[in-house]
DNA sequence: ACAGTATTTCTAGAATTACCGAAATAGGTA
DNA sequence: TACCTATTTCGGTAATTCTAGAAATACTGT
């Protein structure tokens, strides 16, 4: 992943409004959720909601699937997975050596 | 966690700018690196990287240690770690019963 | 105290973003 | 076709943020 669609993804996040969309759909699992439901549920306006939905689009950290005239929005869960590896993907490999690692006791990477 | 701290280090992480200068750091393991040979690495703006810095610090994603005329800067591994848990902890709780996980076969949360 | 290095604060302009109401579009159904 | 529901696009305002140069502050060593 390049810096710059991690840090498009992590912005989509950064703003409560849309982290609890997102929350919603990761909650919601495979079903998803329809944006009237979404809308519905967190209580904004349809067309705020439908413009934070189409930065996480962008994003790529959720879907959308139409069925007949709702549309289904799903997070898309192999985007939180990479973008996960690649915030700690590179734990430590400046780090000198000798010293302890931070990782412990609770690791962020697989190799410390 | 309270979803407006994660939105806030989300946030924080989400301009490449910052989010490069947090891998600097999370690479530089426990040694932390200076301002100075961030500054000097990245090659930004030293008031710019303050000003990024500051961002960082606030939202608990790194800290700053003096050590005589020079600020060492660490990624703080625990504020990463609760993150990541805050964003894949309710992971499928709202699912319908009977149907398959999302988390299968790369699992973001523990109980998928 | 003074000089020197490291870093932050101040200031300001350009650019981006959040937000929502109203109008427009998409798809389904009678 | 005409209508209904679901959702998006448009238009505009207020607020936030990025960026960096210049000045100010923090700390050390002499």
């Amino acid at each position: 992943m390049k810096v710059k669609q991690a840090a498009s993804q992590l912005e989509a996040l950064g703003k409560p409004t849309r982290l609890e969309i997102y929350r919603a759909l990761i909650r919601a699992g495979e079903n998803g959720l329809a944006v009237g439901a979404l809308q519905e549920s967190l209580n904004i306006a349809p067309s705020t909601l439908s413009h934070h939905l189409k930065t996480l689009i962008i994003s790529g950290l959720i879907s959308q699937e139409r069925q007949a005239t709702t549309l289904i929005c799903r997070a898309n869960y192999n985007s939180m997975q990479d973008l996960v590896n690649y915030l700690v993907s590179e734990c430590c490999v400046d780090q000198s050596v000798g010293t302890t690692s931070m990782c412990k006791p609770t690791p962020i990477c697989k190799d410390c």
